[in-house]
DNA sequence: ACTTAATGTGTCACTAAGACATAAAGTTTA
DNA sequence: TAAACTTTATGTCTTAGTGACACATTAAGT
């Protein structure tokens, strides 16, 4: 006979899960944001998340996942966690955790979709300082910046803001506005080919000068981490 | 006149902290146990751990800490969240969340407190698989261990595993036996030199040949990350 | 004194990125 | 149509940080 504790014998710190979803459109960083209906911080902007079903999601990772696809209509290409957020003052409501993760998105996959709805929209990263922003979601907006910058120094994973087919040019400019900085083209062209997780296209594209090589993220391979950082 | 959510509306998740708290004891990657006193589990070994007192934990850090320092009488002398390990199987008494710490502490800040108490124990990192682990902390401590391991090729967080004072010969050592390769002797002095984190002190220690010299973490500095990793 | 052991230093080799020139292949303009 | 321009692709020298390893230094043990 098992004598389990009662499962109410803690009072229970509230919990939701939210992400933050990246993508690059002209040239720019935008998070996908939505305007919060609810109290509290209503009709302020918020990251798209919210409860547990506890009767119907898994694990937090397939919370994440409905949220966003309820904004969206559609499954981010990349998904990792972030981190938790917790405090006894983030929430009115009293001690909550928030566990955030962290999600990229080519943007003609939504843009479609969201352009329809007024209430989410994708917010410039450098606007959000000018905006009403809900709880303590600035903070954790750029805590993921700053995450996503660093993964794009050693990791690929600024592919995933990507169309399936996409040149070198279209991945350097988006690692650039990503990172804020320039980069070596040669140096994009030799890791591309040493990770060996591309596949070269046959047909090649416009693109205002000589036909580009189109590349493709090859199915099934995994993210390959870099031992060194780009820098410049 | 606020129109909050009620805060029963959802059920929300059985929400625990937990730490994985590493440490180099014998030339053995260590991690601390607890056998558990209650169900689920009962007389398993388990992470330290357990749920977040609403009414006085300010954020999960504190938790964390409140929660290890039970065990070891002593702060660590690293803390870094983990990640979140969620599941509707992971606790027999529904969908649980546990938020996971990684720690670091030198062994022998603990190892007196601990040999009093039979509960807690230094558990070697090989040995886990052969023992009765409770939940998924099998998995999560396989996790935690290769966030060490690459934290420990491109950072110099495994100093937080030696006493204040320390040489470059045991700060050799100590990451040999987190990553399980050598490394070049030559190679960790250019990045203690570099990293511009520690400074010399004046007496040097014995060491079985010519006296060392002896480095510490300078007050209020940061951990360094370097542009690349160890290799070898 | 000689051996042994660990620390500390000097130097060359290697590797991946940075810098930049040049070629190739398309578009725009006079 | 030819020249100018634009973007992609490639070749190569430089640079920075690590690997490898020899050699010098200084303590302990016999």
């Amino acid at each position: 006979m098992t004598n389990y504790y009662d499962i109410n014998e803690f009072k229970n710190p509230l919990f939701t899960v939210d992400s933050v979803l990246f993508t690059v459109k002209d040239d720019t960083l935008k998070v996908l944001m939505v305007k919060r209906a609810n109290e509290p911080f209503i009709s302020s902007w918020g990251l798209p998340g919210g409860f547990v079903d506890v009767d119907s999601d898994t694990t937090t990772d397939v919370t994440a996942l409905r949220k966003l696809e309820e904004k969206t209509s559609v499954a981010p290409q990349y998904l990792e966690q972030l981190q938790a957020f917790s405090g006894i003052d983030r929430d009115p409501r009293g001690f909550s955790v928030t566990l955030v993760y962290f999600a990229l998105i080519a943007a003609q996959e939504v843009s479609s979709y969201i352009e329809t709805i007024d209430d989410v929209q994708w917010i410039d990263i450098d606007k959000i300082d000018s905006l009403s922003i809900a709880f303590d979601h600035k903070v954790i907006i750029e805590q993921a910046k700053e995450r996503l910058q660093q993964k794009a120094l050693y990791s690929m994973v600024p592919v995933y803001c990507l169309p399936e087919y996409f040149t070198v040019g279209q991945l350097k400019s988006v690692i650039e506005t990503i990172i804020g900085k320039t980069i070596q083209r040669k140096s994009l062209i030799r890791r591309i080919e040493s990770a060996d997780m591309f596949e070269v296209s046959e047909e090649k594209v416009k693109s205002g000068g000589r036909l580009a090589q189109q590349y493709k993220v090859k199915s099934g391979v995994d993210i390959v981490n870099f031992e060194r950082n780009l820098s410049t």
